[in-house]
RNA sequence: GCCGGGAUGGCGAAACUGGCAGACGCAGCGGACUUAAAAUCCGCAGGACCGAAAGGUCUGUGGGGGUUCAAGUCCCCCUCCCGGCACCA
């Protein structure tokens, strides 16, 4: 995505057209496939019919179909993961239309991005221009390319028609209380003077930009929306989404985590400061709270500062628990650092049975899971194990593996640490004996009864912090009013416009970096009267994260240019839910979440109907080479613009869908695009060879009866029907697809000499040629427009229906079985397609060489599978 | 550590429900056409061995076991590669 440099593309025209052309007579065009010459004719074609892939309106008589493929950022070129993912959705796009849908297949620009910013620091270039120059460039690479887009549906994000919605959005979450505003620790760079998101933090917690200078965290006030009130939902909706990868939904499942436990209250014992006299925890295993033998803090939590307040040693070791902490997280190893942990020398009180418990800080408890504080059952948790050994806690086991009829002794003492759950409680007062499951239960009922705690749900989900200090983005239609507070814009006042004169690089004031969005510098967009009062108030400067674009952009579709509101429902209802999505693996969480997210929210409005985007998903493997992520530090990149030039944009774009299943990685070999090209040619050499007007065969010996060859022909025809529609229909495995076309081709090519000697009747070749160009329509869109116009064919091809399956016609008369012996290949015999298994059997064994194979052998058992082999299994 | 996906010729891969492993393509070799080359067309091609040849024998889907008349495919154990998650209390 942070791809900031690049141009457009720079397709040189490449033509060996002209030489063709220029000797042609009437009758002598072009022999050889030229595809830069049919691309060209073609592109211009299609470019003065723009309503060619209009999806119809909703009053259509046909059934809809939605096919969509996930926005690509306008970076300034396409690249071969983005023409991979094009070619699927393009080559079902085409299926569809063939199969007589109303297709819905849009195209748009995820257009807001911090790339634009930094392209503005380097060139002095705008954002706005920058960004429209690219999808400029890129729109004609995917028209070069041949995608079928409507582009009446086109939207650029960055655009106020567009963002203006992203705006009263939020002002709809934020009369729900589905956005608010919160403290929350941010990357911060000191030289940008900007926040930074995670992926901008590099590995050894410096700024990228700025790669000796340390990220900071900050305290800065957010605006979040949230999701955690639909976390249960979404968790939910998971199991209905029968049409994802199962992949996706468990990635999606850990990453709402939700985990049931009970929250428990501990009162300190002693003096309390500011931040209180409670420590709460969370725990799933409230049973074993009998053998909490101590409580453990996470460095940063609030409580931590009131206990070591006076005492300077304890403050010194804490602070570098946190460095430990905030280290290990920048590097991502959380989890590998060792344990470490301090007393604080104070007490809290277990609810349950009063005991003094000792506090200790420790590093392995994180500030932003559950409450930042838990109890340790060293007896009965590995990581609390872990700490008791390394520090001399103590170890109280509570729980005891069940036995099976047996009475349970106390003299079985399980190997510690002992979690399984299905134990029994033991030294736990009037809970000892309980099942733990029961116990469970009970003590979370009784908390709840004290007063001292709950059962309760945490998330691993939290609610999604959108605020970014930038500029390329949809400013938060918010204004701070120093006597009425936070006042939403009103919704007549949208769109809050992005202003065109702002300076991008940070302001050094007296030797002080100046913080905040370089928003903040535009005077004019900041003063504002306070609707409420009118008195003078400050805009919100701030902008949202782009994944807000993202969330809803495909609803946008449906009516791109709807001034009066979002979306129009009626429309919507008929388009969605999505029929397929297809996209990157890389977004299967954060993009589609918060899609998933939106989508509900939206329904709860009344907006639309569904619960769920997208009925099915796709998600399609990366494009390689050399086993290794193209990159522009491998060197590894292969650029569509070249292979476009060299073979033509049918072959690129067949090339990725033949070179492996598109849910596998592909690895790209320039070779193999040839390969495509090759195979190209000759079926435009076959079609156009032959075709039944120059043929001049009169009568035909074999009119109604045809003969073998004819026949062959006719079955493997029908065969390769089948073969693809399947393969649209289920797996999607198109480099089988593109196989089984090479497969017709080459058996066509090989019976030309059948052909002219008239053992194959005209019709029959004219259904190949028409079927072959038809099969290979969705795939190489240039070449099969020539070829229909070339066989005489004037209506659209898009429009022409998908070849019908025979089976009768696809049934083989005879076939050929293999005989084995104890499993070993011996022989091979042929017979009639509908032979009785005891006629096989006899055939076998009547067979010479299988005669010879079984000479002085005892037959046990013979196993005939029709129409495949017989085993003969001898001792 | 946990959860996915994967490992098949020199290479990309195919074999969808257990039934002839290697379809299709690339690279390679041989031949035709050509003054020559390119392009194109035809043919060969997992490996080892026997044979002048036709043909034959053995072996082979990461490794080891198992089930079965039959295993790339099913079961158990192990190795390596790729992706995701990870002190989640």
């Amino acid at each position: 995505m942070a791809d900031s440099k690049s141009e457009g593309p720079n397709t040189k025209p490449q033509s060996s057209a002209q030489t063709e052309v220029a000797n042609g007579g009437v009758a002598s065009r072009a022999d050889r496939y030229d595809p830069q010459a049919i691309e060209q004719k073609w592109s211009e074609r299609w470019a003065q019919n723009p309503d060619l892939y209009r999806a119809e309106p909703p009053t259509s008589s046909r059934k809809k179909y939605y096919v969509l493929e996930m926005l690509p950022y306008p970076s300034g070129a396409l690249h071969m993961g983005h023409v991979r993912n094009y070619a699927i959705g393009d080559a079902l796009a085409r299926y569809m239309w063939m199969q007589g849908h109303n297709v819905l297949h849009p195209m748009g620009w995820d257009a807001f991005g911090l790339p634009a910013e930094n392209a503005a620091i380097q060139n002095q270039t705008p954002p706005r221009q920058w960004t429209l120059h690219n999808i400029a460039s890129m729109k004609a690479q995917m028209k070069r390319l041949g995608f079928a887009y409507d582009w009446s549906k086109e939207l650029a994000t960055c655009l106020p028609e567009y963002y203006r919605w992203n705006q009263w959005f939020f002002l709809k979450f934020f009369e729900q209380g589905l956005a608010y505003r919160k403290k929350s620790k941010v990357n911060w760079c000191p030289e940008c003077a900007t926040v930074l998101a995670n992926e901008q933090v590099l590995p050894n917690g410096c700024c990228w930009r700025h790669e000796n200078t340390p990220v900071e965290q900050r305290e800065l006030e957010q605006w979040f929306l949230r999701t955690t009130k639909y976390a249960d939902e979404l968790l939910q909706g998971l199991d209905t989404l029968q049409g994802w990868p199962e992949k996706v939904r468990t990635m999606q499942r850990n990453w709402i985590g939700r985990s049931e436990g009970t929250l428990v209250d501990f009162k300190l014992d002693g003096a309390a400061g500011p931040a209180g006299d409670t420590i709460s925890v969370f725990t799933t295993r409230v049973d074993t709270i009998y053998g909490a033998t101590s409580l453990q803090l996470a460095p940063e939590h609030p409580l931590v500062a009131d206990l070591i307040a006076n005492d300077p040693g304890l403050l010194a070791k804490v602070e570098d628990l946190m460095a430990e902490q905030r280290k290990a997280k920048e590097v991502g190893d959380i989890g590998a650092i060792e344990k470490h942990g301090v007393s604080t020398e104070r007490y809290a009180l277990n609810p349950f049975n009063g005991e003094q418990v000792p506090i200790w800080v420790a590093n392995y408890v994180l500030l932003d899971y559950g409450t930042g504080a838990i109890m340790s059952v060293p007896a009965h948790d590995e990581r609390d194990y872990e700490f008791a050994k390394k520090y001399g806690l103590d170890i109280r086991v509570v729980i005891l593996p069940r036995r099976d009829g047996d009475e349970r002794r106390e003299t079985d003492e399980p190997v510690l640490p002992f979690t399984e759950m299905d134990s029994l409680v033991m030294n736990s007062g009037e809970y000892s004996g309980l099942p733990c499951q029961e116990a469970i239960v009970k003590m979370s009922k009784f908390a709840e009864a004290q007063g001292f705690g709950k059962a309760t749900v945490t998330y691993r989900l939290k609610d999604w912090g959108i605020s970014r200090q930038r500029y390329w983005g949809t400013p938060i239609p918010m204004i701070y009013c120093p006597d009425c507070g936070i006042v939403p814009v009103p919704e007549k006042d949208l769109p809050v416009l992005l202003p065109e004169k702002v300076q991008f690089m940070p302001l050094v004031i007296a030797g002080v970096v100046a913080g905040g969005s370089p928003l903040s510098r535009v005077p004019e967009f900041v003063n504002v009267n306070c609707p409420k009062c009118g008195g003078p108030a400050r805009r919100e400067t701030d902008t949202m994260d782009t994944f807000v674009d993202s969330s809803w952009y495909f609803y946008r579709y449906t009516d791109p240019s709807l001034d009066s509101k979002p979306l129009d429902s009626d429309t919507v209802g008929y388009w969605f839910p999505i029929d397929q999505y297809i996209g990157g693996v890389e977004h299967a969480i954060l993009h589609l979440i918060y899609s998933r997210f939106w989508t509900k929210v939206m329904r709860d409005m009344g907006l639309v109907k569904n619960s769920e985007p997208a009925d099915r998903l796709f998600t399609q493997g990366m494009v390689i080479k050399g086993g290794a992520k193209m990159s522009k530090s491998l060197g590894n990149v292969v650029s569509p613009d070249d292979m476009v030039a060299r073979y033509g944009a049918d072959s690129t774009r067949m090339y990725t869908l033949f070179a492996s299943p598109p849910d596998r990685d592909l690895d790209w070999q320039d070779a193999g695009v040839e390969g495509i090209s090759r195979f190209l040619s000759r079926v435009y050499r076959l079609v156009t060879e032959n075709t039944p007007t120059q043929n001049n065969q009169p009568e035909l010996p074999v009119a109604n009866k045809r003969g073998p060859a004819a026949r062959n022909l006719q079955r493997e025809l029908h065969k390769t029907i089948k073969r693809i529609s399947d393969d649209f229909k289920g797996r999607w495995h198109f480099n089988t697809s593109i196989a089984a076309l090479m497969e017709l081709t080459n058996l066509f090519s090989g019976m030309s000499s059948d052909i002219a000697d008239g053992n194959v009747p005209m019709e029959d070749v004219a259904e190949v040629k028409r079927s072959l160009v038809l099969m290979l329509a969705p795939f190489a869109p240039y070449l099969t427009h020539e070829l229909w116009e070339m066989l005489g064919e004037t209506a659209d091809l898009l429009r022409a229906p998908w070849p019908q399956y025979d089976a009768a016609l696809a049934k083989e008369e005879e076939v050929e079985i293999a005989i084995q012996v104890n499993g070993k290949i011996r022989s091979r015999i042929v017979v009639p397609a509908d032979a009785e298994e005891a006629q096989v059997r006899e055939l076998a064994l009547a067979d010479d060489k299988v005669k010879a194979a079984l000479a002085g052998k005892e037959v046990v058992k013979v196993l005939v599978v029709k129409g495949r082999l017989v085993n003969i299994a001898v001792k």
